[in-house]
DNA sequence: CTATCAGCTGAAGTCGGCTTTAAGTCAAGT
DNA sequence: ACTTGACTTAAAGCCGACTTCAGCTGATAG
């Protein structure tokens, strides 16, 4: 797959994913003779992986270091201990939300009973 | 209150206090004769509610005008659709957050099962 | 009396995460 | 031949949300 073709398919620019290549954010991408990209599953799966991520709110550093560890092959504890880090900093946001949303519904529903009185 | 106090119980800096009133994201607070904010229950209050907002993302700017509405005391309706589109945004962001949370409890299960072998 | 904390404005600095620009080269498709 | 879309690096630019600084004054506590 082309560049253009896995932009289109993740909804993401060209730009960003050559960025994301270029800072170590996915494995280098496979090229064809000519030098241009050429995405095969793996590459998609990373780019899946990292815009899942990052959408979450996954910090770009840990990413990068993950990254670079696959690549070397190594660290399997190191690896698993990031993930278990990212998994505690995002649950830790959904309580937040959690709480945060709850606060909303309270004030909405005030708003609700508010506006029927008026009538 | 003085800042000072409210900084400490909230956590965060005076200088994050002051520079949320300048940019109108609490209402002003009352002062002393000599000038020195002197924070109220109403002001904690807002502080709270803005700390919980933003640790959850919700915009500055949403907030910015949220909140000068409550001044103005006025446009209600429009009020409650502020809060209807964060809550929204906010839900949204759950659930961004829990497929990634799903995601992360995969690929660490599958990293336990390695780690087990290994042995 | 001095240290500490408070106040002010206004601007500059910082940081993360892109996004764009410059200034090209290269190759495949019509 | 021409268009399209790919490629390069390095640097600059942008945005949001603080954070800090500069350069003061003024009040309160020990």
């Amino acid at each position: 797959m082309t560049i253009g073709e896995v932009s289109e398919k993740f909804q993401m620019t060209a730009d960003t994913l050559r960025y994301y290549e270029r800072i170590g954010l996915i494995p280098p991408v496979p090229r064809k003779k000519n030098g241009i990209r050429d995405f095969d599953e793996q590459s998609c799966k990373w780019v899946a992986f990292v815009k899942c991520m990052r959408s979450a709110g996954v910090q770009i550093e840990a990413l990068i270091e993950y990254v670079s560890l696959m690549q070397k092959d190594t660290g399997i504890e190191r690896r698993k201990n990031i993930l278990i880090e990212q998994r505690a900093r995002l649950q830790q946001q959904a309580e937040t939300l959690r709480t945060t949303i709850e606060r909303l519904d309270y004030k909405i529903e005030h708003y609700e009973e508010l506006l029927l009185k008026k009538h």
